[in-house]
DNA sequence: GAATAATAGTTGTTTTTGTAACTAACAAGC
DNA sequence: GCTTGTTAGTTACAAAAACAACTATTATTC
């Protein structure tokens, strides 16, 4: 330890905002993942279609922030599973409308109760304006505000 | 869209994390992959080297939270590059003792450079106290604090 | 002090992600 | 209306991460 030095890494964005992501990931992780056998980009592309109901992939890859490639890998995944339907666009054919099924909007709507279970949670760590001001320098942060 | 639901994915913590860490990661990444060719893990860990100094790749996963085999990697590429130097050490000869070489050194003065600049990029952005609350908090969230 | 357990590091295999190149459909310009 | 360019989705391959199992060494227990 004869080189000492004095920056300080648990300050740094970049670095920390990856471990608090990661941390806080996990509990939710859990329940997708061990209980719909979901990836990340799965439960993502689920919650936009039960929030923004049906909407292509190329939207949900616009508002998510998602690569192509991982959108249709994971709307084949959910379209195996039965839990979204897939039809071509009338008007474009190039385009599809992404759907859910009943088991879709189902499990979106189980894990969207775990999910506002863990916001709520929040409340008893953070102070209602604590928890603002995060949000907010977070949507800066991630260039959505 | 005739299904629309009111649930806020922009303020859900572990979507809005995740979209804020990888935006901050963007800047710092492009520096440390196209200058160095480093992946994430292996700047960390030439970055807790510069930090602490000589300490072996146990000790480097526990205060970074990273998987052994992740670090192991990390290490032989740093070491293929002549970054850092790996000796068994005498007393526990398990271990291995990981210190930064004179170019290791060197590229992580650098790297650390560009970090504190954009730390101090914040601070047109932000107030020093809306910092330290969003440090604090992430902090907490991280379990770290 | 021999047997058992635990630890540091390592390797191999499987999943998942990243990147580039492709097809089919539509749009724009002439 | 034919060429050129753009877009939505798809596929294939390369890179990286996740997970399990292994070796060598040290610690524990009886």
């Amino acid at each position: 330890m004869e080189n000492s030095d004095t920056f300080d890494l648990q300050l740094f964005l970049p670095y920390l905002l990856n471990q608090a992501a990661e941390e806080s990931s996990l509990s939710f992780q859990r329940v997708y993942k061990d209980r719909y056998g979901m990836l990340r980009t799965e439960w993502r592309v689920l919650f936009h279609l039960g929030i923004f109901g049906r909407m292509t992939a190329r939207d949900i890859g616009l508002r998510a922030k998602l690569h192509k490639t991982k959108i249709i890998r994971a709307v084949r995944k959910l379209a195996d599973r039965r839990f979204i339907t897939r039809h071509r666009s009338d008007t474009d054919r190039r385009q599809e409308l992404l759907e859910l099924t009943v088991a879709g909007r189902t499990a979106y709507l189980d894990l969207r109760t775990i999910a506002e279970r863990y916001q709520a949670d929040l409340g008893t760590e953070f102070t209602k304006a604590e928890l603002a001001l995060l949000q907010n320098m977070l949507q800066r942060l991630a260039g959505k505000a």
